[in-house]
Order: C-alpha cells, then structure tokens, then sequence
DNA sequence: GGGATAACCTGATAGC
DNA sequence: TGCTATCAGGTTATCC
C-alpha cells in the first residue's frame, strides 16, 4: 500500500478539494471493499461538511461537521483521485467512470474526489469524531514516528525480548505506526542493520541510530511525495518520485550503493514479504 | 502468548 | 497470441 509518506502526499492532495467544502453527492457504488461500509454511508455523507483531514498511520481522517469522522485506507491499491481542481480554479470537467472507481464523492465547488481500488484491501468507515481513538482499526496503533512519542526508550522496550526478525517488528504497526515494506528496507539500510537479525539482539546504541533514520527516511519520502511502483498516484494523478531515492528495495542483484562496500543487493523473503538488503554491510 | 502463514482480490509481467 | 505462474506498497484470521 501507500505507506506513510504516500497517504501524507494523498492527504496534502485532497486539502484545496475537500477542506471546509461539503460534501454535495456521494455515491457509494458496491456494498463493501475489505469490510461492508457502514450502513447508509451515502446518506451519512452528503450534506457533511468536511471540517479538516488528518493522517493516523496509514488512515486518512476526515472530520465532519455531521459529529461523525469518515475513516478512509488505501490498502495495497486504493487511489483517491480528484478532479475538477485546476491550479486553484474549480470546473466541472470529470473523467468517465473507470474501473474500480466504489466511491464518487461530488464536493462543493465542484471537485470531484474518487476513490479506486482493484483489489479492494482498501476501507471505509464512519465513527463518532469523540470516538475515533478507540476504532478497532485505530486502537491499538503504536505512535507516530515522526511525533513525540516515538523515540529511542519506545522502540528498545517494543524490541526487548522479541524474537521475531527486526524486519517483522518494525513493521509491525502495534510497534511503530506507519511503516511498510519499503521504507522498513530502506531504513534498515541506512542503519547497516540485517533485516534477519532478530529484534532482542538489536543493541541500544542501533535503535539509537534507528530512530532518527527512521524520521529521515520518511521525511525525505513525504518532501519527494511518496513512492510511485505500480498503482500508488498522488491525489492530483501524478507520479511521486522518491523510488529514484531507493537504495535496496526492488534492487537485487545490483551494486551495494554504500561507499566502499563491494556487495550486491539480495532478496530473501520474511513473513512472506521481500526483503532487500546488503549482506556485506547490512550487519 | 508469540510468531509464522494463509487469506482477501485484481492486474501486471515474465516465461513458455 | 495466449496460457500459466508469480509477484505486488497491507492487514487480519488462523494455526502451531
């Protein structure tokens, strides 16, 4: 899916379409995508406000002036497109109707956001907006890494004792909130760490190292507006560029980009997901 | 309880 | 051209 920095770029996006603007029509075109929507979502919907668009972790929150939050996931494929927004001036000229486009909401100004999503890993929800910390999907997150509460004591205590790879617990939501595949690769090699070590025998002077590349890494993503592979747009359908950035993910076989180091970049796979890495500074 | 695996679903790509 | 196998940015349910 679009990891952290992807559904940042997505939110950033939606901003100028959505924020203080209501919602004039939503229409809702199959029962359900992961989950069933909520019952009655169109009606829910239309007629809302949106108030203002926040980001937990992977999920897009959008707080409406209903009392009710709509929670939005991309999943592995979910794309919100808008439409009808050219350099701050609105019109009324949509694309057809694609594939895969399950909710069409027809915003006040005359933006159009669309979400699509092939495979359908993707949710939707509405809850109360006094409620939000307790949605089953948002319970139990660990913190965000680029806010206060993600810092070295945190990520020692989550690794403490674990024996699962480093690879496995950093992506691990409950450890650190917004993560995935790639940028969980590409920080372990910044930090010279095997994506196979286990989690206990990380020593406390590599989480203190982790910690910082981490936010870097994902900061340096969010500047470059996300990753672009093979479904991921940002909201206004172009391309981010930070896979250019990439030092391991997707790159097997090549060269170990770290200065000195003679290694080729492997794939081995855990938990059934690639990992890219250096063997020969990747310690 | 912790950790690994299968499952959800579609599309793109590689190989034959 | 066309078939089959494999893989994909996530998360949950299930099994050992």
């Amino acid at each position: 899916m679009p990891e952290l920095p992807e559904v940042e770029t997505v939110r950033m996006g939606l901003l100028p379409a959505m924020e203080g603007r209501r919602i004039e029509k939503a229409a809702v075109n199959r029962p359900d995508l992961r989950w069933p929507f909520p019952p009655r979502m169109a009606e829910r919907l239309t007629g809302a406000q949106v108030l203002g668009l926040r980001r937990r972790s992977k999920y897009i929150l959008a707080d409406l002036s209903t009392g009710e939050t709509l929670l939005i996931h991309l999943g592995m494929s979910g794309r919100m497109l808008v439409s009808g927004v050219q350099a701050g001036q609105f019109h009324h000229d949509h694309p057809a109707p694609a594939k895969h486009d399950h909710v069409v909401l027809d915003m006040e100004g005359g933006a159009r956001v669309t979400f699509n999503d092939a495979r359908r890993f993707g949710a939707m929800d509405l809850m109360a907006t006094a409620a939000c910390d307790a949605h089953p999907l948002l319970a139990a997150l660990g913190p965000e890494p680029l806010g206060n509460d993600f810092h070295e004591t945190h990520l020692a205590a989550r690794l403490k004792g674990r024996a699962t790879p480093i690879k496995s617990a950093l992506l691990d939501q409950h450890n650190i909130a917004g993560l995935g595949n790639i940028y969980v690769c590409e920080v372990l090699f910044r930090a010279q760490i095997s994506p196979l070590r286990l989690a206990r025998d990380v020593t406390s002077a590599e989480v203190v190292r982790l910690v910082p590349i981490i936010r870097e890494v994902l900061t340096e993503a969010i500047a470059a507006g996300g990753s672009s592979l093979k479904d991921y747009r940002q909201a206004d359908g172009e391309l981010g560029y930070f896979q250019h950035t990439f030092r391991v993910y997707d790159r097997e076989d090549s060269p170990c980009p770290t200065p000195g180091c003679s290694g080729t970049i492997a794939r081995t796979v855990q938990s059934g997901r690639s990992s890219f890495y250096c063997p020969a500074c990747q310690r």
